[in-house]
DNA sequence: AGTCTTCCTACCAAGTAAGTAGGAATACTG
DNA sequence: CAGTATTCCTACTTACTTGGTAGGAAGACT
């Protein structure tokens, strides 16, 4: 698995935003781009471009104007990495830039297939059972079941 | 995971060689590059290079001239997915070009390292509990433990 | 009107992936 | 020994992706 700045740093900036949210559930404190970007370390006009990504995936609000900023659309509990890594890239494992089930073999290679799906699957089952709140109270990952 | 064309050529290539084997343990029949490369349909010369990588990393022993090509070095039985997959593409999951221990964060992104490092062991044991002759018996992937 | 912020598009530079070309070294055959 | 078939090895090309930048338009508030 190959993790690209651009996750990396959707990554980043959601587990800030999340730790500006008030414990229950509403909007929250709205934060800045230009902060997220100084307090990760994160290149401003490409943090941006990240940060659209996940309005549009319904992951984040935001509004405009002089008070503006970004804020979890969800409480930080209902959240996982999975969701976040999907919002910004995609399929979780490709073969060849294909998504994994049609990768297309003949002959001998035609156990891969699963093999590939099988990899997904173990991904997914990290990936999505960890959230945002978990990263954040430091509950480190649950072990795969 | 990005299954990159290098990574599956030399997995079926692999296949492919290993179907040419005998049951027991042994060299096997020698399998020709071209041969390969024919009834896989990978472009030759490119497989030339992965078939290299594969000889290097010790899965692979070859031989040259008029009878020569390319076998297994030990059973089917005993060469893993895994296996081929280190041998061309290096490490299994990578943050940013980096491997997953060492990715440096600070701040509420602390958690994430957990994260990959356990992305990386789901991974690894899907890979890794896979065989060559697993694929062959169509014996699809063992479900994880 | 002015200012602050998000939004959006286009662009650039460097790296990597995929594939090609051409020849050198080695092994066997007659 | 000459010839042929194969692996070995290096250098190169081409196209795409990644990471990042620039510059403004649109909306929101005072």
């Amino acid at each position: 698995m190959y993790v690209s700045a651009r996750s990396d740093y959707a990554l980043r900036a959601m587990l800030a935003v999340a730790a500006a949210a008030p414990g229950g559930d509403g909007v929250g404190e709205l934060v800045k781009a230009g902060n997220l970007a100084e307090v990760q370390e994160i290149p401003l006009s490409f943090l941006q471009g990240i940060l659209l990504d996940l309005r549009r995936a319904g992951l984040l609000y935001s509004h405009r104007g002089a008070d503006g900023g970004y804020a979890l659309t969800r409480p930080a509990t209902e959240i996982t990495v999975g969701d976040v890594l999907r919002a910004v890239g995609g399929s979780l494992t490709t073969v060849r830039g294909l998504p994994a089930e049609r990768a297309g073999y003949h002959g001998v290679a035609a156990g891969l297939t699963d093999v590939w799906l099988a990899v997904r699957g173990a991904i997914a089952t990290v990936v999505d059972s960890t959230t945002l709140a978990d990263l954040l109270a430091h509950n480190q990952t649950p072990a795969a079941p």
